[in-house]
RNA sequence: GCCGACGUAGCUCAGUGGUAGAGCAGUUGAUUCGUAAUCAACAGGUCAAGGGUUCAAGUCCCUUCGUCGGCUCCA
């Protein structure tokens, strides 16, 4: 037998017959303990996987991430059991699909017609546990497809025969087997069933088989685990936490917004303190767009239907869009999009290329039919403004404008705080439109500026719109749901379907390339997401009530409103608080209502013109004049220098 | 849209077939107070909507509306 060569952790090479298992190696290194698996050059395997080549081995341990991964792939097998061995009655056999390893647990899907509901979770658990206690070993078997197929079709599991039947040819078909019971499963395992430590059992859930809503709805159970309890209870503690920051709690304890069954589903009520919020921002949006050579548009909410037949929206994107309405024998469109108005603007006069490029920004809203099951608080919604733009240029100019898009992009989420968030990229799709060589160009000119700007990305092989390649940033709410906001969309389509031209130094006419951009997305959106990541308790610059003013007693009324009116006249968002209550109260309600600064003015503030500072948190300042605290707050109130403050 | 859970006062929730409740918030009055809740009284409800079962329904059944979780993480 010939012999491989493995690189050990510790940079140790040693000899070992080829094929020999993970597990046989550490045996013979006297591996043991809390090693539950490998790492073959960075890929994850359990003690089964036979190697064969030469191979950077490391272990993997109890409590690693890695290491995470195969107790959750061996509690969703446990889970499949416990299932199958409490709720198979002769007549009905529940079906098992697929349970893999998600983020921050695991599922598994069960064709079960009567449905779980939540007091099952326990008996299942119960269950569990019995089966984690026997600590029963997985082992694995390679069989043939026919075997496999043999032996799930004489159990009846339809779908485990339906995902053999899909795989490919060369596919080694394995079985992990735990005492009775078996799966067909991949891998990669715990070494047995004793390593699931902790763990619990989530929710149920309905999941279309395969994701697809053409196929049988299955009935999903999610749980997680861990490598112990205490880890597990954190997690269900930060869980807790996390919903405390929900933006849905926040915006009706902080008074920001509202949606009614009134008003419909997915229709967002902007309360006076969102509403402040929302004008910061879009005052910051509208000069920073501004200095960066955009001129701002408005269009109107109805237009006629056959701007969106022609722009080929209603083609593609008919259920999206609510129905349209007669007005005098002529179809009217209430507006899903705001690109057709965009060009029919620039269609208004001819264009030379010393026109280009065009920057043409709006928040613009639009109403889109989302099916009632997606809805979600300011994050999925039905009518919502989005910070829309469109720049018509030259091919030619298409990687200098993403560039800076890209810039202004990333500059506008430093600005709010977001330093993390995924990035796309997605390319060709199989049905397009535009010749290959601009598809190919546009898409390097897109790779071109995210490398520029030094971001890293995903690639989304055949993931752009078949109009044209996209960059997509997508932030992450508070329970881990990425959101996409920021897009960046390259398109050969429309300009071709509206027929709009520029005249060229040669002159002739050429169509000209748009790039569709939202930086924030959605203002609705993007303030669900703003909401949830600084949990409520937005910096100076952004909060809807940025100072309150209290009085301890009657005596200070007249100089506290002195100060009031002063900070007013500095363009604060300021409050008073003269109501004849105790000073415990007003500090206590400033804090939960999250508000930056308390002024607190008793008879020493009075008698020295002074104020006497407190901090949302609770570190108290010492006694200054009126304007050293302007002074004080002047760069926490400024969105281009707040981040230099602490 | 589909699967499941849920819907009681502005909010958080109790009420398990027999007279609709609490705390907070609100209103009014008293209290003039130094950094997270002063005291008291009052007011507040088609129990989501509609239909049904029953002598009797917030409670049981059906329908509708809405909310919440999930429905592209492959054996």
């Amino acid at each position: 037998m010939s012999e491989i060569r493995i690189k050990l952790p510790d940079g140790e090479i040693k000899g070992f017959p080829k094929g020999i298992t993970i597990g046989e190696i550490f045996r013979s290194l006297g591996i043991r303990d809390s090693v539950i698996g490998a790492k073959v050059n960075g890929r994850l395997v359990d003690f089964w996987y036979e190697v064969d080549s030469d191979s950077a081995v490391e272990p993997v341990t109890l409590n690693s991430t890695a290491g995470l991964d195969l107790i959750r792939h061996t509690a969703a097998h446990v889970m499949a059991e416990a299932v199958q061995s409490i709720f198979n009655k002769d007549n009905e056999k529940i079906k098992v699909t697929i349970g893999p390893v998600i983020e921050n647990g695991f599922y598994y899907d069960f064709d079960y017609s009567k449905g779980f509901v939540p007091e099952d979770l326990e008996r299942i658990e119960e269950r569990m546990k019995q089966i984690i206690e026997e600590n029963k070993p997985l082992i694995r078997k390679k069989v043939s497809r026919e075997e496999a197929i043999k032996i799930f079709d004489r159990d009846g599991e339809t779908y485990k025969v339906e995902i053999i039947s899909e795989l490919p040819l060369d596919e080694q078909i394995t079985i992990y087997q735990q005492g009775d019971w078996y799966d067909l499963c991949r891998g990669p395992h715990a070494p047995s069933t004793g390593f699931v430590k902790a763990f619990k059992l989530l929710s149920i859930a309905g999941a279309y088989w395969r994701g697809d809503e053409r196929n049988p709805m299955l009935q999903r159970i999610y749980g997680t685990a861990f490598s112990n309890k205490k880890e597990l209870d954190d997690y269900l503690t930060r869980l807790e936490e996390a919903k405390k920051r929900d933006h849905r709690r926040l915006g009706r304890e902080l008074d920001l917004f509202s949606i009614q069954d009134e008003v419909g589903p997915g229709l967002v009520l902007w309360h006076p303190k969102g509403a402040r919020i929302r004008r910061v921002i879009e005052d910051f949006w509208r000069s920073e767009h501004e200095r960066r050579g955009y001129d701002i548009l408005f269009t109107p909410h109805v237009a006629r239907l056959d701007l969106w037949k022609t722009s080929g929206h209603l083609d593609f994107y008919r259920e999206y869009m609510y129905p349209s309405m007669d007005i005098e024998d002529i179809a009217y469109q209430i507006k899903p999009m705001t690109c057709p108005f965009h060009i029919m603007i620039y269609k208004s006069k001819i264009r030379s290329y010393r026109d280009l490029p065009l920057r043409w920004a709006e928040i613009g809203t639009v109403y889109r039919y989302e099916r009632s099951g997606v809805i979600h608080g300011l994050l999925r919604v039905r009518g919502f403004s989005q910070d829309d733009a469109h720049i018509f240029c030259t091919p030619d100019q298409i990687e200098k404008e993403v560039l800076s898009v890209l810039d202004l992009t990333v500059f506008f989420l430093r600005t709010f705080g977001f330093d993390d968030y995924e990035v796309y990229l997605s390319t060709r799709p199989e049905k397009f439109v535009g010749g290959v060589e601009n598809w190919d160009r546009a898409t390097e000119a897109l790779r071109g500026a995210l490398r520029a700007k030094g971001l890293n990305y995903e690639t989304d092989e055949g993931g752009g719109a078949f109009y044209g390649p996209k960059i997509d940033l997508k932030i992450k709410d508070v329970l881990g749901r990425a959101w996409q906001c920021s897009t960046i969309q390259v398109d050969f389509n429309l300009p071709e379907r509206f027929n709009i031209k520029f005249v060229g130094d040669d002159n002739s006419r050429h169509p000209p390339i748009m790039i569709h951009r939202a930086i924030l997305g959605s203002f609705e959106r993007f303030f669900g997401i703003l909401i949830e990541h600084y949990g409520g308790a937005f910096p100076l610059w952004l909060s809807p009530i940025q100072v309150r003013v209290a009085t301890i007693g009657e005596g200070q009324i007249s100089y506290a409103q002195d100060v009031y009116e002063t900070l007013r006249k500095h363009n604060l968002r300021v409050e008073k608080d003269f109501r004849n209550e105790k000073l415990g109260l007003k500090v206590r309600e400033a804090q939960l209502e999250k508000i930056p600064y308390l002024l607190v003015i008793g008879e020493k503030e009075v008698d020295n013109k002074t104020v006497a500072p407190r901090k949302r948190g609770g570190k108290n300042l010492p006694s200054m004049k009126t304007e050293d605290f302007l002074n004080l707050i002047e760069k926490e109130n400024d969105p281009y220098r707040w981040k230099e403050v602490e």
